[in-house]
DNA sequence: TTTTAAAGTGTATCTTACACACTAGTAAAG
DNA sequence: CTTTACTAGTGTGTAAGATACACTTTAAAA
């Protein structure tokens, strides 16, 4: 008996090496759709590439996942690489696989996004040179699939914008109404009542008004507010904190 | 002139070669969760794994991605060859990177999901003996990260159904409202009332009720609804069609 | 003919969404 | 000091949608 379990463990062995040996290996890359909020319109921030294939040309925040490294990892990691940006939360979007969408090499790339404010994210790193922020309309035509990414992502971001709080997190830590606003009708893409949205906003009760002003949008000014993470913490765990704009 | 492109040329070439080269490499898996409705709840189709590590342990219907093949493609081949099922839509759903999630070798993998009608999908697959569906909540523990990958398939599964019109192309052609409440009954884990689900969906207008009854459920029998697909398919491509239970 | 089991149906009340226009406050200009 | 200019800030009425709720109908089986 013992010599077939031997026999059979020696087949398994067998068998599990052959199993994973004989699979194709790929490349696995990330691509980081970066949108940014200047309290007025939603930009994206993109790179130009400095290696072949399409040197030169306008491409995503991209780099390939290590061996010794997970995806939200590898997308941290290379987003700081090329921008300097650090302390970003990047959310995982979609997983792009058309065969020839790289022509160098067989490459999946999995897109991750994430939605920060510019004034408060100043480049860094030492390729700043060739980062730069467009405004989301003219942003210049990129490589492989990347255009079809940022749709993906841009669809997904206004998905959110009207069933979740987002860009409470993702703003300024002081901020007006009248920003918070901005940033929705630049999402969404559409004007919003004024008095319906502040409405909203306040019965949602997760902004703290502060006595301080801010005196530089105009002559009256304009109340600041900050975000109440506590509160909103304490709304999601109940009830998923679902809401429609 | 001529010399110096070539030289650039080559040296691009090279940087090329080298550029993908140093990179490390992955296997890259597809995992399908398969839910299942059979008119009353809510099922998960799994298999007995065949090969080493965890042979004999119940997983998701997996494979690795080929050469030749994008993912949305991996994944209905793979749920062929170990069902026999064909004609699923499965949707992407997320990518698991734990860098040790497979023992065997570093392997990052693919989740899709699709949800079927369990009477109309019976296997003919060489493997059948070793798939079978599992009531959702009596499904045994899974390798790997698979227990992980379904729970975020049920939490996209029960948003879906919050907002889309999710299940009326899943269901048998025919079926009855009692059966469609209970498909959104089992997505929801809750009770809904009958005269309000009914009020809902028929304002929905996308299903048309046939003379036709189904006898086999009551003394009474229930009417038989088919869902209008052209009307549907009008709804989503004008205003995406969402809705909330 | 009676029993049984699920189907089918309507309304009143509450909540939320939406449309809509004027006053308030401050700094700068004159 | 007064006027001007500019954006912030505020409330209500109406319409639509969400929710709670219980009895009658139908046809087969006993």
């Amino acid at each position: 008996m013992k010599v077939i379990n031997d026999l059979e463990k020696a087949e398994d062995l067998n068998m599990q090496l052959n199993y994973y040996d004989k699979e194709d290996q790929v490349l696995l890359a990330v691509d980081c759709i970066i949108f940014g909020f200047d309290k007025e319109n939603l930009k994206i921030l993109l790179i130009k590439r400095n290696f072949e294939p399409e040197k030169g040309r306008w491409s995503l925040i991209g780099g390939f996942l290590k061996k010794n490294e997970n995806l939200d990892q590898a997308a941290v990691r290379v987003l700081n690489a090329l921008t300097g940006l650090t302390d970003i939360y990047m959310e995982q979007l979609y997983t792009h696989s058309k065969i020839d969408r790289d022509p160098g090499q067989r490459t999946i790339s999995v897109s991750y996004y994430a939605l920060i404010d510019v004034e408060s994210h100043k480049f860094d790193g030492i390729q700043i040179d060739s980062a730069r922020w467009f405004e989301l309309n003219e942003a210049p035509n990129l490589i492989f699939d990347h255009n079809e990414m940022i749709q993906r992502a841009i669809a997904r971001l206004r998905r959110r914008a009207l069933t979740n709080p987002i860009g409470f997190e993702l703003l300024p830590e002081k901020f007006t109404m009248r920003q918070l606003q901005n940033l929705y009708e630049s999402i969404l893409d559409k004007k919003l009542d004024k008095r319906n949205f502040i409405n909203k906003i306040n019965s949602l009760d997760v902004l703290i008004k502060l006595d301080e002003k801010d005196m530089t949008v105009s002559r009256k000014g304009a109340y600041l507010y900050v975000f109440d993470k506590d509160k909103y913490q304490k709304k999601v765990e109940e009830d998923g904190f679902i809401f429609k704009i």
